[in-house]
DNA sequence: ATGGCTACGATCCGTAGA
């Protein structure tokens, strides 16, 4: 079974990326994020042509998530119980005997910004409801982007981005204690090469310069983490014209 | 030099992303 995720930065852009995509790396599931677009303009009978069931929860402009799945999608929940948020960054259904949950973490602009704070109180509420999930779930799937790079070897240039939102005390202290919680980064279960990231800045060719950060991942319950045999990252769609920013990440389990 | 792209929804520029 292959999870994957990928922020695509607007579905409506990149449906045609996503669709030869989907073909090419033959995915079982996909949390997607950054749809922009409002649920009456997802496009699921295009998804449904290339063999893919979704659930999504978009909206215009700015965030929306989605996840596509081979097999029926059950039990669909958006949102983070008990933490009100006109921003949709989170859904999670039921497949193949896994609980997927996909997130679109804020950004957080700037430290000590309101939408830092924000990002913050996101993460706390965040941590509360996947405690809980875990307990309820021993096959939980935690996929998306999470917009914090966790570790200096997450940063292309760790001196340039010292402090700076995606990699400071607090955003960091956020994503460790998911791992407390008993997720693991599926990433770094593996041997992987140095300098992986999974986003990269559109400005100052930052791709062509590998000047990224790894902030999308798939983090995985201990029963799921033991049947993981890989996780990768697919450099592939960031080198197509048009691309999105960020890049899919895939994990495998037997 | 705090810019540089890209998407969006509004106009021919502002907001947001990371």
């Amino acid at each position: 079974m292959k999870l994957a995720t990928w922020n695509v930065n607007s579905l409506k852009v990149r449906l045609p990326h996503l669709t030869d995509w989907l073909q090419a790396a033959q995915p079982d599931v996909v949390c997607l994020q950054e749809l922009k677009l409002e649920d009456a303009k997802f496009p699921r009978d295009e998804l449904a042509a290339a063999g893919y069931s979704a659930a999504c929860s978009g909206q215009k402009t700015y965030n929306g998530v989605a996840i596509l799945a081979r097999t029926p999608l059950d039990d669909v929940q958006t949102g983070i119980p008990g933490f009100e948020d006109e921003q949709r960054r989170v859904i999670a259904a039921t497949v193949g005997g896994a609980r997927v949950v996909c997130l679109y973490a804020p950004n957080g602009q700037a430290v000590g910004s309101d939408k830092y704070e924000y990002k913050l109180r996101w993460y706390a509420a965040l941590r509360e409801w996947l405690g809980s999930e875990l307990a309820r779930h021993p096959h939980l799937a935690v996929l998306g982007d999470l917009n914090i790079a966790p570790e200096d070897r997450d940063v292309h240039d760790p001196k340039a981005w010292e402090g700076q939102v995606h990699v400071s005390g607090p955003e960091r202290e956020a994503f460790r204690a998911l791992l407390g919680l008993g997720l693991k980064d599926s990433f770094r279960l593996f041997e992987q090469p140095e300098k992986s990231y999974s986003w990269w800045d559109y400005r100052m060719m930052g791709f062509r310069r590998n000047a990224g950060l790894r902030i999308d991942f798939v983090l995985l319950s201990p029963a799921l983490a033991a049947r993981c045999t890989a996780c990768t990252i697919d450099k592939a769609p960031r080198k197509l014209e048009r691309p999105s920013d960020h890049t899919p990440v895939i994990a495998e389990l037997a």
